[in-house]
DNA sequence: TAACGGAACGAACAGTGTTCGTTCAACGAA
DNA sequence: TTCGTTGAACGAACACTGTTCGTTCCGTTA
């Protein structure tokens, strides 16, 4: 025989939800993932969460750590080898390029890979594995260092430049195909109007200005970013 | 002898001012620099000017777009070289570390450097000088393209990361130094920690992972960057 | 059983970018 | 000179944001 609640206290809507960091972390991806970094908001997470926003301030500290922690889940996804002294290049390359697909497989993802220090225990997990190849392939310890420095930045910044480009396109409501097509085109309207005496070098070579995609170019940057490294070699 | 104005007609506070977008952008760029980003709302420009946000619409179409502006303004300091054959190397070197400083001297600019596409007319001029030299260099216009496009992702990159510490310092009341000690001092000891057994190469190299300043980095990454664009030469 | 501590929660705060409708002022035509 | 037009300038308001503060709930321990 329960006391009827009294009619001045307000009834709570459902039994109190049992709720964890990894599962809000694990929310905040699924909405990044199909709503956008945009949509992303300490209110869309906690509606999807069926209660409120000051709610998940007892498990992240604010919106930034939520994000970094979203991002260090997604790292969480690349797979790391084991260190193999002959095939060192090969391995950065794969690493670097695993990297490259795991941050476009969640795209908006690339918006966070810039705004957090590495050391979260996936980005730990994935910088020793870049560390380790290098030294495998002989690079003194302070270029491998510096070298695993400006890989991650190269392959977070790349991720970070595409990540507005699909920004850019989702605002346009186009589909990616005619939203590439019209953005580019108008690049490639812009470079070709620039005033030819003072820009020659520009107006002289639109074409190569604007051939290659995303992944050509990044594949150049690590190629030229490789062979620099390999100069170091003692 | 004027007519006196009515009592239930709002008065104006002054004589309306004349607004201009270069007077906009660069109030915005002052505010950024004396405040950083996050005092940099439209609230806060045209508190500035005298007058309400709702008016600097007239001028700029969206927040974003004043950012956009803002950026190129300051890429407007960038001083750009006539390309010379025999210096190639170090026309480009030189001319990355101009743009390193003059986007470090503005430090919160950095957060808006991988914001736009650089198409702003300042941009431009430098791509054209970036690209001019490479061609005069001898690389073939492919190579001297996608080098301009990755070496401008790598100085903006660069940049974008400094302001992240930048903003971080801010943040935490501390001057540059004191918060610097504080904070790579928190990054070494948690290196050190890490489990020897699972991180064999990051903490059996915590020394050579701390050293050097975000100079030395930049130079080292460049020198990568460099040395891989000279092995593209024909 | 009562007290404690931490999780969960709602209300509210201060702030943001932007839009909408209005006012102002300059300019051109009649 | 007057009137109409146009674009700049402006204020009020909207919808939204992250976060804090105070309260309630619930599990654990003494």
């Amino acid at each position: 025989m329960d006391v009827p609640t009294p009619p001045w206290r307000t009834p709570r809507k459902i039994a109190r939800q049992q709720l964890s960091q990894d599962l809000i972390v694990r929310t905040g991806l699924r909405i990044l993932d199909e709503e956008g970094l945009e949509a992303l908001s300490m209110r869309r997470v906690a509606q999807e969460l069926g209660t409120g926003p000051a709610s998940l301030y007892a498990h992240v500290a604010n919106k930034e750590e939520l994000l970094e922690l979203i991002f260090d889940e997604v790292v969480g996804e690349i797979e790391v080898p084991i260190a193999d002294p002959a095939r060192w290049r090969d391995q950065l390359k794969e690493l670097c390029w695993h990297m490259y697909r795991v941050l476009g497989s969640h795209a908006d993802v690339g918006r966070l890979a810039l705004a957090s220090i590495p050391v979260g225990p996936n980005a730990a997990r994935v910088s020793e594995a870049f560390l380790s190849i290098m030294l495998a392939g002989g690079l003194p310890p302070q270029v491998a260092t510096w070298g695993l420095d400006r890989l991650y930045l190269y392959v977070t910044a790349d991720a970070y430049e595409s990540s507005l480009f699909l920004a850019k396109q989702r605002a346009s409501g186009l589909e990616l195909d005619s939203w590439a097509d019209q953005f580019f085109g108008q690049v490639r309207t812009y470079l070709s109007q620039l005033p030819a005496d003072r820009f020659p070098s520009l107006t002289g070579n639109v074409d190569a200005m604007m051939r290659g995609d995303g992944d050509k170019r990044f594949e150049f940057g690590l190629e030229m970013l490789l062979r620099g490294l390999d100069s170091f070699r003692d």
